[in-house]
DNA sequence: GCTAGTCCCGTAAACGTTTACGACGCTATT
DNA sequence: AATAGCGTCGTAAACGTTTACGGGACTAGC
């Protein structure tokens, strides 16, 4: 028994006169449209959605599609990621609502339904592969969408992405100026783009302080605790004189789940063995301090929204700056992890 | 350009036929059914969601409401949760969304918006409060909904919440058995029930072993990672004699921060402290190993989907059984942080 | 006083789907 | 052969909202 009609005879003006009033259409005297506006307000009286998107083609929703499983890795990076989104949606009246792909269900086909349903006027997708069908689904949809993460499938279409190759520039030749060179880092065992990208700039940074690459040195593991975790028993198991003496980390779950196996195995951090990790509400109280790249997450957040919404048509002229396809940057924080190899004890066996 | 009577015109029938083809509804013939079914693949067609939605008056959405912001705790927690849900909810063409309440909107205003909107056909809602509006609009407004988490206000509605005296029980009868006599516990600085009920139940358990309550031993935090750390330099601060010498520590994220900011004091987790903890992804890597609690999230969240249903009038006769208000048990699993007292040697100053 | 213009507001169509109703053709029964 | 029944399908109304269109009342200008 809610609804317009109701709201309308409850006036006794039109469900036109309420709907223009409601919306801030200029149609409408300031004495209605404030008396329409109160009796909304104490009726409590709210657009039904249904009818609203259907009639506007336009929901008013922005959906972030992630799996869900505990394969994945935990998300406290999201939940302020989120909230950077939130601060600049409410400005729009747009709401965010995260769209859970079970992990029972092919993510491709997923997001194909979710974009035929008609369910949110635009998408964020997380996680990018390597090589990534959603990209070119959506783009091919004409879906208004943004990526976090970049992939080599490249629809001209808007990216945010952190600064991978700035990590492995920083870290890398960190740990080389305090005199390592067996330096460790991780291969994402699904398909994740950003593996790809660290690795190759990892590479490149070797190479300009003429060292050699030694594939025994990339451990491939997944992107969470466990993950980490077993790379410390991977790396327990080398011959001493074949281990990493010291390892880049930007995988902030992953931290956690190394610095504990470490210590497990005898290889302390910032005593015999060497981390430069992510920044993380957990990482951050590790011990010894974890030396770390950081980033406001809520800034990212609220790049990433703006960054969409300057794609879609109804709020350009808000956001007047067209696609972005940008990197963005962490800041080292220094801690006590990141050792020099001179004042390494010898590793236990 | 699609659409029903798109597709209808495509296969020269009514979009009537169409849609009943496509809902297994009966008056339509086999060899049609076929047809409408292998072009409806063949072409991508999905139904649109407000169309369906508007003369359904149902969505077929579940939302999860959650906030988001740093403040929260993290979430791996939900990630496996969610998994749960959905393994139930495909089964019967069910969608799981999480409806994302921004840390800048009131959590009862938010729900409201998101129920007069019409946006989900039944709720789930988390992080209970002690007194909790959210119950009280849902069971007034008929939504079908489940709390995850107990709660002082009561509308006869369903509940599933962790069995915080059980552990209270096992954990503190424990501690008290391996000689400890002064046992910490938190109260949470939000108004959460959760840590009422545990505290209540903790009560109980030193009054049956006679054990004068000290509430001093109460540490009030935030229940997140700096939280944890945080009761680690409340310790630390006290008298050595009136410090607590055991923690029995029911929030899985507070763990690690509280067992970090331990060692950072010089009480050592299994030598001179005692902690039993809750299990969780970071947790699990804990040095010495945490003894803790542990259950599985993805039948906490199977039992939470088929609870809802239970409740929701479409289903009942595939869940026939009534409202479940009920406390799910957790399993101790021993490790080593919960020395005897007589094992500690004197704490540090 | 007539016309043009402005300001409000009501009317009705449209969005895409589901579903009650009725119509049609066929078969089986009497 | 007439009728009842059944299986199949088309027709149209309904869901709640937005918005193009038109009309009425009033003002201003001539």
């Amino acid at each position: 028994m809610t609804g317009i009609k109701w709201l309308a005879q409850h006036l006794n003006v039109s469900i036109g006169t309420v709907s223009r009033a409601l919306n801030g259409k200029p149609d409408v005297s300031e004495a209605t449209r404030k008396r329409v506006m109160e009796a909304a307000a104490a009726l409590g009286y709210v657009p039904n959605q249904a009818g609203r998107s259907l009639r506007k083609g336009a929901t008013g929703i922005v959906g972030f599609m992630m799996e869900t499983g505990s394969q994945r890795q935990g998300d406290v990076f999201f939940m302020s990621v989120f909230d950077g989104i939130q601060s600049v949606f409410a400005r729009h009246h747009l709401d965010l609502v995260a769209l859970l792909c079970s992990s029972e269900e092919d993510p491709d086909a997923f997001m194909q339904r979710i974009v035929a349903r008609g369910f949110a006027d635009a998408l964020i997708i997380s996680a990018t592969k390597r090589v990534d069908h959603r990209i070119d689904f959506l783009a091919s949809r004409k879906i208004p969408f943004i990526a976090l993460g970049r992939s080599e499938t490249d629809a001209g279409h808007p990216w945010l992405d952190l600064d991978f190759e700035g990590m492995a520039e920083v870290g890398v030749s960190r740990l080389i100026a305090k005199g390592h060179r067996r330096i460790g880092a991780f291969a994402p065992l699904d398909d994740t783009n950003l593996g790809f990208v660290f690795i190759d700039a990892y590479r490149k940074v070797l190479e300009q302080h003429g060292i050699a690459f030694d594939p025994d040195l990339i451990f491939p593991a997944h992107p969470n605790e466990q993950g980490g975790h077993g790379i410390a028993y991977a790396i327990a198991a080398m011959p001493a004189e074949r281990r990493p003496t010291g390892f880049v980390l930007t995988n902030e779950v992953m931290c956690v789940g190394l610095y504990n196996g470490l210590q497990e195995v005898g290889l302390i951090p910032g005593k015999n063995f060497a981390i430069i990790g992510r920044d993380s509400a957990q990482a951050r109280y590790l011990v010894p301090k974890l030396t770390c790249f950081r980033l406001s997450l809520r800034e990212l957040g609220i790049a990433l929204a703006e960054s969409l919404l300057a794609t879609m048509p109804a709020y350009t002229d808000a956001y007047p700056f067209g696609v972005t396809r940008r990197v963005v940057p962490l800041e080292l924080v220094p801690g006590d992890s990141d050792v020099a190899i001179a004042a390494q004890p010898q590793a236990l066996a």
